[in-house]
DNA sequence: GGCCAGGTTCGCT
DNA sequence: AGCGAACATGGC
């Protein structure tokens, strides 16, 4: 089955997959322009490759597995979600154009948008395997976790995992996370998150139609889940749009590079420093995130 | 070899 | 309330 999502709004597909192939390596598999991932559908395990549209302002989505027939509309509304298409730019640049750095932090980005991950539930396992650890270690961890626990799937010759289901998760045993070199509290975190759910305690995806503040009030709760965790479930689960996790080691590494800063600016500076670009905090956040990235400067 | 990584909790003043 | 230690390991 092959889909097409409109793109109606400055849209770079370059830009915005761009750190797909050096971030999220453990989810997407790239080849000539192509981005491939497995996603749980209503059936069964599919397989999702996402290109530019050679013609046409569109993504071109191929999907691959059993599908159920009233699924293609769910199907497309949750990739647009992800792939952020809805999103116009347009008054986030005017605004950033106010600010001389923040300006050409933009200019130089124009069209990246955020892809978000395909699940609230996936994006809290990713947010929390990630806390503390460096980039290149949280992958690791995160690869062996989906390998570990997660259905298996065939495609091109090779084996994919599918990022596994809050019950797959609640089956394991700390002990079993631990033997991945996670530590023992994260493997808890993890675990605990994953019974809660799959118990149906702990009701994360219906967190699309909820407040900011309502999405707070139940996770910070939650053990293993911070300021930080909340506000970047938020941002890369929810695609909220004001979020500015100002604690962030990057994103204080960031402002202190943009902002030719002799030291790290401390977690109150960045929100001083970010006040203005709300309500666009989000992507103010993950564009500033991007200039951490060797390949861009 | 030590310190820092896209933090959070726990235990101690 | 506030502060430091512990956590697992890789990278510099």
């Amino acid at each position: 089955m092959i889909l097409e999502l409109e793109l109606k709004y400055p849209y770079s597909f370059e830009k915005t997959t761009h750190r797909l192939r050096f971030f999220e390596k453990s989810s997407y598999i790239y080849r000539e322009g192509v981005f491939t991932r497995t996603l749980m559908g209503k059936r069964g395990p599919l397989i999702i490759s996402i290109s530019r549209h050679p013609a046409k302002p569109a993504l071109c989505v191929k999907v691959e597995g059993e599908t159920d027939p009233g699924e293609v509309e769910h199907l497309s509304e949750r990739l647009r979600r992800m792939f952020s298409t809805e999103v116009d730019l347009t008054p986030f640049y005017r605004q950033m154009r106010e600010d001389s750095r923040m300006g050409e932090v933009v200019r130089q980005r124009e069209g990246m948008h955020i892809v978000l991950d395909p699940s609230v539930y996936e994006c809290l396992v990713k947010t929390i395997i990630g806390q503390q650890l460096n980039i290149s270690f949280a992958a690791t961890l995160l690869k062996r976790f989906i390998q570990l626990a997660g259905e298996k799937v065939e495609f091109a010759g090779e084996i994919l995992s599918v990022f596994p289901s809050p019950e797959q998760v609640a089956r394991l045993a700390y002990e079993d996370l631990q033997q991945l070199q996670f530590n023992r509290r994260k493997a808890e975190y993890i675990i605990d998150i994953s019974r809660q759910v799959a118990d149906g305690k702990l009701d994360l995806e219906c967190m699309y139609d909820q407040s900011d503040q309502e999405v707070a009030e139940t996770l910070l709760p939650i053990r293993g889940v911070g300021r930080w965790t909340v506000e970047c479930v938020m941002l890369f689960g929810l695609g909220r749009p004001d979020l500015l996790p100002a604690a962030d080691i990057g994103l204080r590494n960031a402002v202190r590079k943009v902002y030719d800063l002799a030291e790290q600016p401390i977690e109150d500076k960045v929100r001083e420093l970010g006040e203005p670009w709300s309500p666009f905090r989000s992507y103010a956040t993950f564009y500033l995130w991007d200039t951490l990235s060797a390949t861009s400067s």
